[in-house]
DNA sequence: TCTCGTTAGTTTGGGACTAAAGCAAGTCCC
DNA sequence: GGGACTTGCTTTAGTCCCAAACTAACGAGA
């Protein structure tokens, strides 16, 4: 039976998932600990001994009685290691150097050409510095790609928006680095974001959607990411809406992204005459702010198309909430005239109240989201991370800062 | 986390892991099953140990040698067990009795109307009569339902077919019958029979599509039948398809099962003359057979309406094949010059060669479905059988013919 | 004040499973 | 024929985790 997966490493997921716990939800008693990660009281009693031992976790204050026996808080020993977060785009890479416990101490921005013969050599320098930087112990650093990437621990990566295909992304780091390195495509990236600090913390199942340069889908179900067979799931960038229309650069002919997509959007405004031959997305929602009437019909067709195509993969997934996001989002109030009615209109009755949250956006969310998968592998039973995500592991049991510095081969 | 889910009950999983795998692939080595299941050949010799003294395996001949020693198969006692499978449509229910290797020992259909005010008391009555006519140790029912269903183990049915709402299907054949009874939407059984039987061996997620009275589709992720949040996955039938396409049954427009379903043909069919006011699927599928080019039409048309919403699901799920089923699928060949040129056209290009699978059809197909439903809880290692599958499991090892038949209130 | 109920945490014994190493039984090739 | 290799199965020692029974610490009510 191929698809029967046991945990990865067995044995070894009770400490991570606890250390990845008191990471993201901050100092929790052990008992409460044991209700979290689903496992018996008696073994984070062990567990938490060990961590203890290991300088990992320390015991705080009481937390405040409930009609019972107050529990001792345990929390995180801060110098127990951090990670970097990198978001490759078409023209930079943003990189967040991000606290165990998700705080972020900086958000850096490099120019980039990933055209460029050297690029990878360009990525790699760019990450050296980053990691130079920094304090403490690096425990991995997440790389966030517009495209589809075969597994988060091999890191092979097809990129169309980037010119990049068939390229080994994790691989080069992870050699050059000397640092567990995992990759993955940005939207998902962002959904693991949303599970360890967002809406997904309540939500087992839920699909995290992004509006911009592209529509994007990331797919959680029971709180794992869903990549699909070959890692090209929540792509409905490309799904069929229209039978003859505007020519899609994936070759295809009337994909969502060809219709609402940030360069569809800005066609249709030169066209009306919105904005001019220079044009840009902030000019049309410029536009659409101070009332221009086409600009605003532009976004409330797309929002019409949005709906249909989210509605079709409600049904298909059905996801318990929806998040939105992406850099495209502050212009979501002139698209949701259009949507509003589409989308629910579309919806079967007992689908018609799933919940819909707005996030905003800001422009290190992506890369918070790449650090936020390497967060992310104490809690990863299913082993997507793989042998990246036990190194990942490894080096945080290590523990605190004494280590010598990774040797990097450049 | 909620979604963090470990093994329903801890241990006891490999036994019946291994019981299900004898029974579903046939006669097995020792290393064979080690390999099968992802556990270590150790543990297979200590669980076969215990397997062959209760008298559920015996050891058979040898396998043919590879180049190394040969192995020992291990064999079910075939007195071990048995299931029943129903499926319960508009008019009928359809029965089957399947032994634990998955052959069927008999297949019957029970009038049924489901609208009537003791409905249930009669399907009591029939899979009461159904338990006596058959012999041996009864392990389980499975009850495939076309609606949706909140879990399995619970079974509060939603089906709109059967004019049900809110029926608590399990709880009730539970109590009266006095053995697990697992419910579950039609499609996923088929999908969990699927992946017993069919072509979902080979591949750890696949779509199984329906055509026919509705168009449905089970979701199979990494061997595991998704559900969706609500239980509501895989409502593929509900896609829309057009701005303001026929009336759906579920209050929608322009639905795909408004456009391709079997009432959706019918009513083309009257429009254009093809069938009388009494006709039928049959008696549109046999104009088309004989070369009537309005008939043909109707099936180009929804060819192509399915390839265009099928490409979407593709684009949204990823999955690694699908498998095509249903009792509209004789005449699939009028649908597939409509479908091909659409499917794969709408397809991104790395997706254009998904292998597809046609199924042929039998009656007792829903049915043997259901019947899977139980057959597969020895695999079900998330526990979406529940406490039903545990009490399956429990029966299987409880073990052959002896013990006093469960008494039966009614 | 003193029990009762409630919640938190620890100890203990044991079960399920594994890794590692060894034994068993074949094939293949010189 | 006899290694060398391959593959199947078992034994042993040990790990991870749990259930159950315990102690510990608090609030509330008689």
């Amino acid at each position: 039976m191929s698809g029967q997966s046991r945990p990865a490493a067995r044995g070894d997921l009770v400490p991570s998932a606890m250390l990845g716990l008191l990471g993201t939800r901050g100092p929790t008693s052990r008992a409460e600990v044991a209700r979290a990660l689903d496992v018996s009281p008696a073994t984070v009693t062990q567990v938490t001994k060990d961590l203890i031992a290991r300088g990992l976790v320390v015991e705080l204050d009481h937390a405040p009685s409930s009609g019972g026996r107050p529990g001792r808080l345990l929390g995180l020993v801060r110098s127990a290691g951090g990670v970097l977060g990198a978001k490759v785009t078409a023209d930079h890479v943003a990189i967040v150097d991000v606290d165990l416990d998700g705080t972020m101490r900086s958000s850096t921005s490099y120019p980039f050409d990933p055209s460029a013969a050297d690029a990878l050599d360009a990525l790699v320098h760019i990450l050296g510095s980053a990691m130079d930087d920094r304090s403490g112990h690096l425990l991995g650093i997440g790389v966030g790609i517009p495209g589809s990437v075969d597994s988060q621990a091999s890191g092979v990566v097809e990129a169309p928006t980037l010119g990049w295909s068939d390229v080994h992304v994790g691989g080069i780091l992870r050699r050059t680095l000397g640092v567990p390195v995992l990759v993955e495509n940005d939207v998902n990236a962002l959904a693991v974001a949303e599970q360890l600090y967002g809406s997904g913390r309540d939500h087992g199942s839920y699909l995290v959607v992004t509006i911009g340069r592209g529509i994007g889908c990331g797919i959680v179900i029971d709180g794992a990411i869903y990549r699909g067979a070959s890692g090209g799931a929540g792509e409905i960038g490309h799904i069929p809406m229209t039978v003859d229309g505007p020519l899609c650069g994936c070759g295809s002919h009337g994909c969502l992204e060809a219709h609402v997509g940030d360069d569809a959007l800005l066609r249709q405004a030169l066209e009306r005459g919105v904005v001019g031959p220079r044009g840009t997305s902030a000019g049309l929602r410029q536009a659409a702010e101070r009332g221009d009437a086409d600009a605003r019909e532009i976004y409330r067709q797309a929002g019409v198309l949005l709906g249909r195509a989210l509605a079709g993969v409600v049904h298909t997934v059905d996801p318990a909430v929806i998040v939105l996001l992406g850099e495209g989002i502050d212009a979501w109030r002139h698209w949701e005239p259009g949507f509003g009615p589409s989308f629910r209109g579309h919806l079967m009755v007992n689908k018609r109240d799933i919940p819909f949250v707005i996030e905003p956006w800001a422009e290190d969310k992506w890369a918070l989201g790449a650090a936020a998968l390497v967060l992310a592998t104490p809690f990863d039973a299913t082993g997507a991370a793989g042998d990246q995500g036990q190194l990942v592991r490894e080096r945080l049991h290590a523990g605190a800062g004494s280590e010598p510095r990774a040797t990097r081969r450049r």
